[in-house]
This record gives structure tokens, sequence and C-alpha cells, in this order.
RNA sequence: AGCCCCGUGGUGUAGCGGUUAUCAUGGGAGACUCUGGAUCUCUCGACACCAGUUCGAAUCUGGUCGGGGCUGCCA
């Protein structure tokens, strides 16, 4: 697939570029992107998908998906199916390349068999408790465990009764036999197995011992062939032991290369903070347009392309980073006013009757489909002389600066008449509507005398419009990084990052639009479609407002 | 405290011994406009610090300071 070109090249292509020119993995390219299927995928696990899947194609390499199913406890089948749907949302095809480290058990047992008898792992019988006070601590060495001179023969046979179940949860567990006063902690004779008497989503019960991550992940990568192993920067510390385990296998040894993970500000990137807020019902679910999961984005109606594009200019780098917020907005609203289609809604319906023209009027406009693309053309829409404009376009008492509706103010209805506000119609203090006089010579907007007129408001005719609700969505959170202070990061949550509005009016074309489609109601904003919505009622999502200028001018006084 | 990693405009990012220190985003000003959108122009703004090597250092070396990670039978 011809993706979007990347904007600048980073240190983890240079060390690509590196191993190509000293031919370490021949001309081979063959990276992965290794989830574990124990929740949803969110823009953090894109910006890998995009890194990993980016090399690939970049260098005429292969990336693969493996689901590092290790730990039968936490995973689920469910996951799998989401986890895959999201990838290919994206944008991207592991072809035949779907594997496990399941797949591997039988391989990674064989493996340590072989560690054993080379006498680099032996069976521990201690406890959680005993084994991590012996470790010692990040200044102290850790202490040798009583087993670790246990006889090859010995380790072979217990460690085969690990495997025939003999033994319960926690009583046995195979180590890699390395340094106990190793500076680095994960070089203290790390388990490579524990058991775990339960159903595996791949393996069923064929297994209750189960490899650690640090035990099945580099071997996983041995056996696909992979030549760079990227993952993010907390596995640093573990790239030693991942080395170490290669290395006495003597195997294919992959580069493991560490990146930052993404930040972004104003939400959280963290399956368990995510989880928090779905389990209290701060959001609606996974799928939450305000999520950052990818389903909460697609729901929301953030294009592929657009993340895709986002995540190519952030880069790549081993800093600590917080991605401004405005950044992926930037992209989202770059990408959508160059494809998004226009139509009109009308959030806060503001009724106007045009008094000289019939009240049966039944009449279309011509309106480009995207002004941006002239290719896309033009359309109907259908016009009377009853309509709604937004609330907001009109004001009583308009403050200098104010170029919208006012009494006896001429405005431009888009692409249809120059309208005149020629009467206020009240209930109380409260306006109702308005009545406006159009210059008949200006159909399709154009003044007949070429005279300039500022303001143009958009519309919907009244007849011909379709109700529908329509939910406004901001940030998840009031403050730029919520984990920040010693507060609950909830507390921080935005009230107002979801406003439901009723008794909007949007022309009926939008009926038409299918869901996975992004349009634009001109002046207002990106929406979509909702699944909530049924045969009578439309449900829309706004997926990011316009930039609005005139918002900015008010907002600063 | 031990080990590892990282410090370039507000936020990201390029830079690989000699550049007016790149680009984007963001802020400000203006032009244009049938979306107060888009577009265009101008503008603001950074090499953490101190030594050293060198004719010359954001780039190399050492130190200081600052940030992050690591003491699961999680990944």
């Amino acid at each position: 697939m011809a993706h979007d070109e990347r904007m600048t090249k980073d240190f983890v292509r240079d060390i690509v570029d590196a191993h190509l020119a000293s031919g370490r993995f021949g001309q081979r390219v063959h990276t992965r992107f290794p989830p574990e299927p124990n929740g949803y995928l969110h823009i953090g696990h894109a910006k890998s998908i995009v890194l990993n899947f980016g090399i690939a194609e970049e260098y005429g390499g292969k990336c693969n998906v493996r689901f590092d199913d290790t730990n039968p406890v936490r995973e689920e089948e469910e996951f799998v199916d989401s986890i895959l749907e999201d990838v290919r949302w994206l944008g991207y095809d592991w072809e035949d390349r779907l594997f496990y480290a399941s797949d591997y058990f039988d391989q990674l047992y064989e493996w340590a068999v072989d560690l054993i008898r080379k006498g680099w792992a032996y069976v521990d019988d201690q406890t959680v408790d005993e084994i991590r006070a012996q470790r010692g601590d990040l200044t102290t060495p850790g202490t040798l465990s009583p087993f670790r001179d246990r006889s090859v023969d010995e380790n072979l046979d217990l460690f085969a009764r690990m495997r025939a179940g003999e033994f319960a949860e926690g009583e046995r567990v195979l180590r890699a036999k390395v340094d106990m006063s190793h500076p680095n902690m994960n070089m203290r004779d790390p388990i490579m197995y524990r058991v775990l008497h339960a159903t595996h989503h791949n393996t069923g019960d064929r297994w209750c011992i189960y490899p650690s991550y640090d035990w099945a992940h580099g071997q996983s990568d041995s056996i696909e062939g992979i030549t760079q192993s990227i993952c993010t920067l907390e596995f640093e510390n573990h790239r030693p032991l991942y080395d170490w385990l290669l290395d006495r296998l003597g195997v294919h040894h992959p580069q493991q290369i560490e990146f930052a993970r993404l930040n972004i500000s104003y939400t959280v990137l963290s399956k368990r903070r995510l989880r928090q807020m779905v389990e209290d019902g701060l959001v609606s679910g996974w799928d939450d347009p305000r999520m950052p999961t990818l389903r909460g984005m697609r729901r929301r109606g953030y294009p592929p392309a657009a993340l895709r594009d986002f995540l190519s200019r952030i880069g790549v780098a081993k800093v600590n980073s917080t991605i401004a917020f405005e950044t992926l907005e930037h992209s989202i609203r770059d990408h959508l006013n160059r494809t998004a289609r226009r139509f009109m809604g009308v959030l806060d319906p503001l009724p106007v009757t045009i008094e000289n023209l019939p009240a049966d009027l039944d009449d279309t406009m011509d309106f480009a489909v995207n002004p941006e693309d002239p290719g896309a053309g033009t359309r109907a829409i259908p016009f009377s002389a009853d309509l709604v404009i937004e609330r907001d376009d009109f004001m009583e008492d308009p403050p200098k600066g104010f170029h919208r509706l006012a009494p006896g103010r001429e405005v431009r209805l888009r692409n249809a008449y120059l309208a005149t506000c020629t009467e206020v119609v009240r209930d109380g203090s409260e306006v109702t509507g308005l009545v406006c006089r159009v210059d008949p010579g200006s159909r399709g907007g154009n003044a007949p005398d070429g005279r300039r007129v500022k303001g143009t408001i958009h519309w919907v005719s009244v007849p011909h419009a379709v109700e529908a609700e329509v939910r406004l969505f901001d940030r998840l959170f009031t403050v730029e990084d919520p984990m920040a202070g010693d507060g609950d990061f909830m507390s921080y949550i935005n009230p107002d990052s979801l406003v439901v509005r009723k008794g909007c009016k949007v022309e009926p074309a939008v009926t038409g639009i299918g869901p996975g489609e992004t349009f634009q109601f001109e002046r207002l904003g990106y929406f979509c479609v909702d699944p909530d919505t049924t045969d009578g009622h439309l449900v829309i999502n706004r997926t990011i407002t316009l930039r609005d200028t005139w918002a900015r001018i008010r907002g600063e006084r």
C-alpha cells in the first residue's frame, strides 16, 4: 500500500540503514507489532503500528502481527479480534503473518531444556516472597538461591514435572542462572517459567507452565526472523537479558531498539486508566468518541489517514515528551478540509421567514461539494421561504467586529440570497424568530450590483429538514497533564466533554451518509453519523470544530 | 543510593566539526475570501550549565545540574 510519505528520518531508521550497510541481517528488514490481547488499542499503540509497518513498507520488508499471549489469566480472545480490526482500520495488512507467542510454546520448552543442560537455568523451589527478598534492591546485591546449584539431571526432572502438572502455582519456577549481584535487576536470575493452572485462549489446557515475557519475546522474534525488534523505553533495561538469552541459545539474534512512547496533553494513554474510566462509567465504553482508543477515534470520525499523518509528523525519538493536543487536531482538520464533503446543519435553530418570497416556494440551490476539491462538483440543496439559522449568528445589539445578522443588517445566506433582517419576533424578552427580506436579484448569493457583503451564514430549509441529535465532544480532561500532582486523575475529567444538542436541523442529504464518512457542516466543523442512529432518530457526532477566529477574539476580550 | 537512557524555540522535530541552527505546530500582525474555514505574506521564539579538545563545538571528551526508567511468578 502506498502510504503517506514520512517527513523526517528518525534514529530507528538510521539504525536500519546501518544494518543494511553492514549487512548484519543481509538486506532483510522484518519488523513486528506485538500486542498483548488484554485490552483495546489506543493512539499510543498506533504509533508503534505505524513505525513497524511503516519501516517494513519503506524498506521493502515485512511486518508481522504477533500476539504476546504468555499470560492466560489476563488475556482474552475477544481482544484478538478487536485488535486485528483496529490494525486493519489504520490501514495495514499483515498478509499471512499473524502469529501468537503461544504458537512457540513447544520450541520455547525445548530451548529451556537446552539451557538447563548447558547449566544456564535452574528450578527454584522458593516462594514468591523468598525470591523477592533474596533479589536484593537497587543498591544491595541479591543473594543466591539455595536451589541454584542443583544438578542438571535434577533440574531436568523437576522441570518435566512442572510441565506435567505435579506442582501447584507458586510452588516451582524456572529461572535463568545469570548474576544475582548484577546492577541491572533484570539480570538477577529472572523467571523464565511459572506454573499457572489456567486455560489459555489458544492452547487450552495443554500447558500449565507459561513463559515470562523475557523468555518468550526475544525467542519469538528469533523464530520469526525479525531483524529490528522495536519496543518502548521501559524495556531498555531488558535488552541485556534479551541479548544474553539469545547468545546462550546461539540462534538468530534481532536488534532490540527502544523508542519513547506517545503522550498527548489533556488525555491519558494507559490501559489501566482507560479501563478505570470505562468501569467507573465516566465514558460510555471503550469506543466512547472521547476516548483516545482507536475505536473511540473511529467513532468520533477521525480518519485513519489523518492519524497516520499525525504520527509521522511527531517523529520517533528517545526523549520522553508530550505532544500538544492541538497537533493532533491540526492533522485531523488538515485532512478533513481537503477531503470532507460539505453540508449544512443548524445546531441551535432560530426560525427565519423570508417575507418577499412565496410561502410555498420549493427551490434548490447549487452548492459546492468541496470547495477545496473542484473535481468533487456541485449538488443541489433544497431552499424555501421558511428557514432556520444558527442562533449565534444573530444579535440584536451586536458588538463591533460582529458581521453576522442584526436588525436592519444584510448578510449572505450561503449560496442562496442576500438577506436583510426586517423584523424580530419575540415572546416576552426571548427572540423566537426573524423576518427577513431578500434581494431578488441575488439568487445564488451574489449581489446584482456587485456590492460587498461581509457576513455569510448557513441555513437549512425547514420543510425539507431532518431533525437530529448532535453530540458535541471536547477534550476529556481540563488539565494538560492529568497525571501530574498527587490528586486523582479522575478529578480532572472535563464535565463539559460531552454536550448533547437535540432538535438540530440538518439538510436531508445527511441521512444518506454512511458510517465511516466524516463530513463538514459549513462554518461549524466536521461531523459523522453515530451508530446509535436508528430509523427515526439521527445521531450525529461532532468530530472537531473548525478553527474559530471569532470565538478566539471574543474569548480574549 | 546502584545501573541504564535522555536534555535544541511554548510544544514536537532536523542537525553527524564550519549552516543566517531545519521543519512543523503554536502565538502575533496583515492580505485574500460566498465557510470569521482554507490559502498567502510577515513576525515571535531554542542549542541546560561548566570546563576541555580544536583555527573552529549544538555536534567530540569530562564533570555538574535537570528529567525518565528499573527492586511482578505483568507486558
